[in-house]
DNA sequence: CGCAGAATTGATACATCTCAAGCTGGGTGG
DNA sequence: CCACCCAGCTTGAGATGTATCAATTCTGCG
């Protein structure tokens, strides 16, 4: 049995690490226990391939650890990112029985799979899911807005600024916002995948990280450990509201 | 009292027009006399904004004609149109109590809106709504990131063929998949509004329809009222898989 | 060591933006 | 009824940002 492979019937719910956070989180004992009955782990490497557009898909799962992204690809091979997916992010859309996205690990992934059939059971049962769910969607649709814009109108440095600034925030757990002190962390991302989450080719976003390393506004340590000394001098170059800027 | 502020209190939900689509759909007979109890009607007239991005909002609402937008806005005046409101469409976040988008009736346009305290109450009490409303916001999702490749990928003669595909779909009523024959319909939407949706400026809009005319597959009438002879060879511009291509 | 994938950098092409000048059509007031 | 006006739109010429094509240069790893 392959990693790639690795299926785990059994994890306790109460010690998991998105417990708090994931789909689940609502959810009292009895819930839990129901859950639990049709949870299954797997895990994938680095680069693996999740489930490809189109295919049938008889799960639904969370994001336990790692990073995946969801891309969408046209007949002529262009690709854009539609969605970045960190811990406790939910995959598959239930009442649908195909994937509408390639879904691919970009880091070591492990995923909490319910079978399909029972969660959907299980959400018109009990309220408790389908709130978080709903709760958990609208959050999404807020950040696919927000990309929308930096696709739209922001400039390649922009992008990048922003890309980097938002993976700092969600990333890194430690609350930054106290002191304006330096953070650091590691690009989960290839300048490939950046590229396709950006609209831009490969070369622009390097050019663009080359240049954002040149006036200091970040510091490379290889290729992927970076440090941004002064988080608000990478927040002016987003080119969004200074102040606040975060809707919660 | 002017149209702007014209506000009727009491209309029967039983032949309203979206009725069967909104976020009401799921209601018996009585979760809609309770939604009945907390709404009103509101227009507004073309070109005149609903709410302001930031300001406070104690209500939510459903489109019931007319055609709105949502749009974000960046300090030094870029724009970015994020979600086009149409027939049935669902405004404002349960739980957020200000507005995250400008909203602007781009017709003239008619919303029911519900007091927000006693619909999130509803909410709460009942699964019905919460489970449209769901279903509802993983639409929009989607659309939101189909909207995202169109962004990031695709030229601006794409872009447009696209937009004037998706509004063709979604404004003509009649099911335009039977027959091959032409469809005819009003671009509800300005150049600078088109722009500001596909990520363009207003005269590379302008340009591009003006191209698309030139080569036969749009022919216009004014400048507004739009024919498209071959649905089929407009998809082709689109850059879409042409096959099916909806999901659902 | 040396290879392969990832990243950088350079030169050039090209799509779209920007700035600027007219056009069009419907409404308004003299 | 006509002249004017103005918002919306079109078209042109040139500037610019990003893509494209093409070498290198890194970096980690067998």
């Amino acid at each position: 049995m392959t990693l790639q492979d690795a299926v785990h019937t059994h994890s306790d719910c109460s010690n998991c690490p998105i417990r708090h956070r994931a789909v689940c989180s609502r959810c009292d004992a009895d819930e839990l226990a129901r859950l639990d009955n049709v949870k299954y782990y797997r895990s994938y490497e680095a680069g693996q391939p999740v489930i490809w557009a189109g295919d049938r898909m008889d799960f639904v799962a969370s994001v336990v650890s790692g990073i995946a992204t969801l891309t969408q690809t046209m007949e002529d091979g262009r690709t854009q990112m539609v969605g970045l997916l960190l811990p406790s992010d939910f995959v598959g859309r239930p009442g649908r029985d195909t994937a509408a996205y390639d879904v691919v690990a970009t880091t070591d992934l492990t995923m909490c799979c319910f079978r399909k059939k029972p969660f959907e059971q299980l959400m018109a049962e009990t309220p408790h899911i389908g709130q978080r769910l709903l709760e958990m969607t609208l959050d999404e649709l807020d950040a696919a807005r927000e990309w929308m814009l930096l696709l739209g109108r922001k400039t390649a440095r922009e992008k990048i600024a922003s890309l980097i600034s938002i993976i700092a925030r969600r990333g890194t757990s430690q609350k930054l916002s106290e002191v304006g002190g330096p953070i650091v962390f590691d690009l989960p991302l290839t300048r490939e995948a950046m590229a396709d989450y950006l609209g831009l080719t490969l070369e622009t976003v390097s050019r663009q990280v080359s240049a954002l390393k040149r006036d200091g506004i970040i510091v490379l340590e290889g290729k992927r450990r970076v440090t941004v000394p002064d988080f608000d001098r990478l927040v002016e170059e987003t080119g969004d509201d200074s102040d606040g800027g975060m809707l919660v």
